[in-house]
DNA sequence: CATGAATGAGATTTCATTCAT
DNA sequence: GATGAATGAAATCTCATTCAT
């Protein structure tokens, strides 16, 4: 009986990727929880509704963004292996994308995400994993230059995904204060200091 | 002709202790947005309303945490001065406060509790402050040792900063894998090599 | 360009049964608000949408559901006409259709199925005329054994069908406290008292 | 900041007893799932939220009409002992309350409501409960009348039940086509006679 | 005949905050 | 100072139904 105007129909997979742009866009400015359904799916052209199609739930959304936050940096890590020579390479990807002639998702710079992702178990255990292979990677290039034993490297690599977290943390709050290239200097260190001793 | 059973009348500063305590207590465990103000009163043993008379409102409990939790690492930074020879002796305060004979909240280790303050600017420029007080501290403390030129120290002590705060998300989102001792050991080779170069 | 997959098209009335069939074991196992349009759908192998091309809408498959279950009970009847002897026998048909050689619906079990029926004036119209029939040929085959005047009948067999009614719901409250035979005893001494009066 | 218009103050106690009576009403003209909070919180002059002060949920206060309903009937078999003579005269607590100077919930006309609380286990529960407590009690009051064993006068009580049950669903079916006094004849017939045979 | 994407109108529930007593 | 009842504004999610292809 009721008349309805629908939204031009896409393929689901096209539409998915809409949302979850939308989403990501808006999770990026205003973090997980102050985004509502109803605004990504304003920004998605759709109803609410219609999310639902697509997604279990709003929890599902930010768990598909995950992954593709996090396939992008694999694959960024994977595409530019060759220009990974020093510790500082990792940090330029996510503070100095431009100069490894790549990009990274502006999802990395709003912490509410990240946090509420990690409140997950599900989205944690995936992070993890992801974690992990990085790690892999990471003493795979540097070798016995980051440290002699194993546990060493492993530990190398963590701190230097540490300093990636923590800068972001003080970029956050802070954007004028960091100075990239002091720390992309002390990080290299790693190197250097890992092989002296 | 109802009795009520009202909670003994305290003098209002001590009662605020209490809400405080009772507020780090809950959000240490659950976070900021997961803890109600209804069971930030009852573990107060009080009710919604009092709370109200206490504090503004629920963001200005955390506020008013904020600088409870900042101060406390203020006086921890002061108090053991004379025992911070090492830019790892910063970490242990976090990460080992038995072995420098000093306490830390609990707090440190709930990330939504920290990233729901960042979101909110009057307690960001707060942090921001003692921050920048930390980061005097910590040049004062080891001068030259870490770098020549003052703006080199500087982000020597962000760098030490940032590690911080990254190895505590580390440590949240895979509590095992973090060895701290390897850790102390880069950041003072990281750190204290800062002039030599 | 892209493949669907439809489900081989079939003649109007035979998807009808299957999607009435389909609703039946749902409503049946979960009731009529509790399964969705998708439910019955899926499980008739097909997509929500087609529900639609044969059926006006959910409600109209409850009523053809009714029909149906209905329509059976009648036929039963009137199958078995020769073994219902006593009041008991048409107990049996409910609770006990294998002693009689016949079988009756699932959903008969199920009272969320019939409240809902109830609720729609069109169905319980039908209901009732359904009713009516069976109260005829009760009063037909008991005749005077079961009360002198035909509103006496009428009430013996409107009685009878309560009786089958509670213990339905009795039933669906605790399954095992019935004993059926009991109640068949009871029923039937409608003639004896019927006509001793 | 924002005036708030309040609703004069009730005490807990006498507010639950309102938004029970208007759930009541509610509930009895439009049985549960049409029933909503707000429906129920507009006709007992509140808002939604306040409900939930009062009830943890809907099904709170299913629950807890199910017990006032169901304690009502305890009362009034429990206040017309004496009266109690015949297995008809349960009948008439439910159908002709008037005779014997009682009421009865309206409630007991609303199948969707009965439907939907034994869909909950616990009220499922309670609800047999009573039940066997009604069964207990009409046991002891006719006592050998009704049976010689214990078994028997057990399903002679169930009985009784099932019809008062199956009389309320034919009533909802079709209000004027039951003649309460037939079914009292009967009822009496069929189970005083219990031992008779 | 059938698909699959979309609509839209709720429904329940949560919670920070208010305020009369 | 404190209580406890109330507000009101969202927020998430569900689902029958529609319709272009």
């Amino acid at each position: 009986m009721v008349k309805i105007k629908q939204s031009p129909k896409l393929p689901a997979e096209e539409r998915r990727q809409q949302i979850l742009m939308s989403a990501q866009t808006l999770f990026a400015k205003k973090g997980y929880r102050e985004t509502t359904t109803d605004q990504i799916a304003k920004k998605a052209k759709l109803t609410k509704g219609a999310l639902y199609f697509h997604f279990k739930n709003k929890e599902d959304i930010l768990f598909e963004l995950v992954k593709y936050v996090m396939g992008n940096v694999d694959e960024t890590v994977k595409a530019n292996e060759s220009k990974l020579k020093k510790p500082s390479d990792y940090l330029k990807i996510f503070f100095e994308p431009s100069k490894l002639g790549c990009e990274h998702d502006e999802l990395c710079q709003n912490l509410d995400f990240w946090v509420q992702a990690m409140t997950i178990p599900k989205i944690m255990k995936f992070m993890n994993q992801s974690s992990d292979r990085m790690t892999d990677h990471f003493c795979a290039t540097f070798g016995s230059k980051i440290g002699r034993t194993k546990k060493d490297r492993k530990q190398a690599a963590l701190f230097t995904f540490a300093v990636i977290d923590g800068l972001m943390v003080r970029q956050v709050m802070n954007p004028s204060i960091i100075d990239i290239n002091s720390h992309c200097r002390i990080i290299d260190k790693l190197v250097e200091a890992g092989n002296s001793k």
